[in-house]
DNA sequence: AAAAGACACAACCGCCTTGGC
DNA sequence: TGCCAAGGCGGTTGTGTCTTT
């Protein structure tokens, strides 16, 4: 037996939304506000199913949806958010104010991935004076993308005082005894050696974290200055919008499933292949 | 002018996670 | 502790519009 259907489809409209169910959703929103989805159709009088109701208003009738075309900042911004974090749309609407998940994997899909595969195709082709051949043009875009279900990753580990980005698998609980992996954070940049001198921070990586991801894209993080992790900062400066006591779990002797290196990062970030393979490769070796 | 193909995007589907009981 | 309902998410499909031939 398969599962279940979320609701009922018999008699339910299906398509396109008319003018009226849409009006009729949002009074009924604005009254009742958002959740209860399940019961909402039948309460507001529509033939919808919940989920399709759910996704109409978070789409296309909340208020603070931007409209219009996607800026260049916000391309540029996808792009690395990405690079960073594969096919998760929600985390990287979740960066980008008034844009929803659906609309930013409609931009990539029928936008962005084309755009770059044309520019990876015509780099590695253009350094050899060939045509782009058809299959490599349309080729999947894959070989930089995190895949998300083979190892999920929602939660980053920073430590002031290793230049090194620690990625928790939800799934496994964290070995306080576990020995570091290989990939040691460099500690020669000024910065303290002791990792157990002072606070791990462990920010979620999800839509209401406070870690202002953007923030983080377009500073320095990928420019491998130094500074910007320093305890100090960390601590006081506006990277982190949330206190640190109360929005991170704090743990002195917590030891990564997987370690990053913020140059590898930075590597990836800049499109170096090989350190894109590495960074990957660890990411999903949970 | 019409047909075919390409494109853009709204909507749906099914699986997964979470929280309440 | 297990079950179930609800919500969330990413992949995929359907359809209207635009462009090309």
């Amino acid at each position: 037996m398969g599962r279940s259907p979320c609701c009922a489809k018999e008699g339910l409209n299906r398509g396109a939304w008319t003018a009226l169910e849409d009006r009729i959703l949002t009074e009924y929103v604005k009254v009742h506000g958002e959740g209860r989805w399940r019961n909402l159709p039948k309460k507001a009088g529509l033939k919808r199913c919940g989920k399709s109701c759910r996704l109409r208003w978070l789409n296309y009738l909340r208020p603070d949806i931007k409209r219009g075309n996607i800026s260049p900042d916000e391309e540029e911004l996808i792009i690395r958010l990405h690079k960073l974090l594969g096919n998760r749309w929600s985390l990287i609407a979740g960066r980008l104010p008034g844009r929803t998940d659906n609309e930013i994997k409609n931009y990539w899909n029928t936008t962005l991935s084309k755009r770059i595969q044309d520019q990876e195709a015509g780099s590695i082709f253009k350094a050899s004076g060939e045509d782009v051949p058809k299959s490599k043009a349309a080729s999947p875009l894959s070989h930089n993308v995190v895949r998300t279900k083979a190892a999920k990753c929602t939660k980053v580990l920073i430590n002031p005082h290793y230049k090194g980005l620690f990625l928790l698998d939800d799934h496994k609980p964290v070995d306080h005894h576990h020995q570091q992996v290989d990939h040691q954070p460099n500690t020669d940049h000024g910065l303290s050696s002791s990792p157990s001198s002072s606070s791990n921070f462990l920010f979620d990586f999800g839509i209401n974290s406070e870690l202002r991801l953007p923030n983080l894209l377009g500073s320095d993080f990928a420019s491998g200055d130094d500074h910007l992790f320093s305890e100090e900062l960390l601590l006081q400066q506006q990277y982190w919008s949330g206190n640190v006591a109360g929005d991170c779990v704090v743990d002195d002797h917590l030891q990564p499933n997987m370690v990053l290196n913020f140059q590898s990062l930075n590597s990836f970030l800049d499109g170096d292949d090989a350190d894109q393979g590495d960074w990957l490769g660890l990411a999903e070796s949970s």
